[in-house]
DNA sequence: TCATTTAGATGATTCTTGTCATCTAAATAA
DNA sequence: TTATTTAGATGACAAGAATCATCTAAATGA
């Protein structure tokens, strides 16, 4: 009741809108966060639209109050991956020693974690072959995003894009993961992601 | 009129069934030679049934004379593509100076036209992230596959399985590869591959 | 109070899959 | 000749997909 004479309580234009939008800027995001996990965790071809309704807690229908496309979507959830993934690493680009956070950055890269956590990990490591069948309209972002990680690591190594070393650096990287996830579980997958680790290293000294 | 007189005359038993059976060989290995160009080309999952057929020159009923599902044309395919990249291996295991082999092999990998001939190339990096999310009764062929590679590159490396430095440098060169394909091709992605070559030098060494 | 707007739900459509029963044409065997 | 086998073709089917028109319930504004 109170609840309700509040938003009788005349408000400014802004304020009006605001309840509404936000509501379904809440539920955009929820869209947006839950495709970019199942897109990750299952595969972008392989996830249907009703999956990630439900997952955001909505059903299908009312997808496209909200994206013209699932291609809008594939678009907008790899760009929010990126972001994340990039902003992860940001701490290593403008800490005061670069080089042992961007070592603490490859070591969690380099984890039997990441290696599991495929949903939540890095996104070209999980779509990547996927990511190359896109249609012609999500290669910018696409480009965008790639481009976005190298400058970033190039900056943490300490120079500037283009710059080999960071793309080396993050081919080994995504190489390690994803061949760490082709094969079996085992003891000796941490001695892998150990010369991997080592392997990296070598490219940032 | 000669070629029928031909088949009219009497034949071993072997001959006979081997008549048609080779007929029916070809089909297949055509069928499962376009599989495997057109899953790397644009994937398993956006590959139909029918588009297999027609490239192989039939049409898509007559699939199940041949495999009794998709499935079994996956494994077959992707069987066929690791066999065939890895004879491409061999001669670096079995040649005199086993090291400047592989390194004409890493050179090959490395190459732009390897980027840009993702059909005929490496069947690991074309369809990574998809292979991640193929049926249990995919994951032993797959796994018997990778580890196949393995082997052989730490033989061309001068040691055996399981081998750290055979492990980081197919890693590097799936990831090398696959990053180049995911950006644009321009006139750096040659200064990228040749880092990636360096680094894959080093590994080696 | 009543009219308008809109986020989300329902349900239908259209398309593409993988699958399979059935038909054909040719080759083999009797 | 006639019967049998079979690789491949035809065509149908069910399941699942993306898409979208329409309905609903609630909130806004007059």
């Amino acid at each position: 009741m109170i609840i309700i004479q509040i938003v009788n309580h005349p408000k400014t234009e802004i304020d009006m809108a605001r309840a509404t939008a936000l509501e379904k800027s809440r539920s955009h995001d929820r869209i947006v966060h839950q495709a970019s996990l199942l897109f990750r965790e299952n595969g972008i071809e392989a996830t249907g639209l009703s999956e990630i309704m439900t997952a955001a807690g909505l059903t299908h229908g009312g997808f496209y109050r909200h994206f013209k496309s699932k291609h809008a979507l594939v678009a907008a959830a790899l760009t929010h991956a990126i972001t994340a993934a990039v902003s992860d690493m940001a701490e290593a680009e403008t800490a005061a020693d670069k080089r042992a956070a961007l070592g603490r950055y490859v070591a969690l890269y380099l984890s039997p974690e990441h290696v599991q956590n495929r949903a939540q990990g890095c996104p070209l490591a999980a779509m990547q072959s996927e990511l190359a069948h896109q249609p012609p309209e999500l290669q910018k972002p696409l480009e965008d995003g790639v481009a976005h990680v190298l400058t970033v690591l190039a900056a943490a190594i300490g120079g500037s894009a283009p710059s080999p070393k960071a793309q080396a650096l993050l081919a080994h990287l995504m190489g390690a993961v994803s061949l760490a996830r082709l094969s079996p579980p085992n003891v000796e997958t941490e001695t892998f992601l150990q010369a991997a680790r080592k392997t990296a290293a070598e490219i940032i000294a």
